[in-house]
DNA sequence: TAGTGGTCTAGACCACTAT
DNA sequence: TAGTGGTCTAGACCACTAG
């Protein structure tokens, strides 16, 4: 692990073992780089990546302070990966209701830059929280790249799975989402009404190297599914 | 303006002006240097801004690459600002149904950070896209710091009003969202009916110090709403 | 193994905040 | 004006990719 890395895991485990607030001030840039015994550079970059998260803010001419937001049991939609490592405090499991090796449609296809007659993984799995449906999710694997998938990886954490089974490396994603009416499928397997409200994204995943391994199609519980997004002051 | 960020603004013109696609690759790390006339560090800085917006994505012992998706139309979640600025391709407008000094309410004084004695202004309004209704706002602004507001000033860009008028530094912002269904109220403004669905979002947005100045709660109008974020593999 | 991006350092200087 | 974070440099060395 990388010393920037290291670092921003302790200062994020000291301000979680200690409760501190948002707004609670953190030592200044000389303490910590004496403490951590590295450059400023290397402080800045792990600071730089807890604002990154969202843990931190820091103010020119004031301090470092901690950031906080005070609602609970919201699914952070930034955490570019299944939920299973992002909801660790809730209950998530999958029922896979289909999973075969098949050739892409068009729309697949173009999303994962592959030939129609490529072969891709087609998943289509209901997942639970706390008992609850969740979500209705359908997903394109491109097979040349997710060489191997099975009923046993899909109901636990297929991304775990890449990361580690694999060693591939997820970098980062697109994702494009709207509100519609649920038809009578999707009611279905949530256990709703046809015509009731659903939050409908869908997910275009690239290893770090940029290429696309994942396009996937999810339909939300309305009822169970409350999200939240920390974003910076990036964009000037 | 900084080097880091002229270099990112030219960097994201060449890229605009030429056309790249995603994939496409952007000269090494050496070049760019020589052609700036910085160190590494300054055109890392750079590489790393343009990265966070979604522009670029570096893959290391291969080279720097545009980063662009494919869809058109969506708006961006994460433009941490009102649309008014996001949006230049579309017309946006905004009717003011609502504005005045109010004492918040315990949820906005709590959110707001402030006394029940204090002052809000608050802003209801109706947002529209290429004449249709895009959502409808209601907001909360600490008065001890956007101390003054109009009508003018609400019809148009509060937020571009907050940075050139005020000279305020907007900061970051904590965004909750969820999907519902519309009230008679909700449905009446947005011009659908009462069940249909809705994106609920409430927002708290602070300066760059950390104060929230800005609590927000819109609903939007699911048929005109499509978004889009992207992310990066920040987490780990 | 050559090429390319990433990490880290030590230090100078700058810009903003608070008092 | 003292304190604090931000920018920028020059250069050494490291880690990953691709031919």
């Amino acid at each position: 692990m990388l010393k920037y890395q290291q670092i921003a895991a302790e200062i994020e485990k000291y301000i979680e073992d200690n409760a501190l607030q948002q707004g609670d001030k953190l030592p200044v840039l000389e303490t910590l780089m004496a403490q951590f015994e590295v450059s400023k550079s290397t402080i800045t970059k792990s600071l730089d990546l807890l604002e990154k998260k969202g843990v931190v803010f820091q103010v020119r001419g004031s301090g470092i302070f901690v950031r906080r937001h005070k609602r609970k049991g919201y699914i952070s939609l930034l955490s570019n990966q299944g939920f299973k490592e992002n909801l660790e405090d809730f209950n998530i499991t999958s029922e896979v209701i289909e999973l075969e090796v098949r050739k892409p449609t068009k729309e697949v296809a173009l999303a994962l830059n592959i030939e129609l007659n490529e072969d891709v993984y087609y998943i289509k799995r209901v997942r639970y929280i706390n008992g609850q449906t969740l979500c209705l999710e359908e997903s394109f694997y491109n097979k040349s790249i997710i060489t191997y998938l099975n009923k046993e990886i899909a109901s636990e954490s297929i991304f775990y799975y890449i990361r580690e089974g694999l060693g591939l490396k997820v970098g980062f994603s697109d994702m494009y989402l709207h509100v519609d009416k649920l038809n009578e499928e999707e009611a279905k397997y949530l256990g709703l009404k046809k015509g009731e409200p659903k939050l409908y994204v869908e997910t275009l995943f690239h290893l770090t190297n940029g290429q696309p391994f994942d396009f996937s199609k999810v339909t939300y519980n309305y009822e169970q599914s409350q999200f939240f997004i920390q974003t910076n002051s990036q964009f000037l």
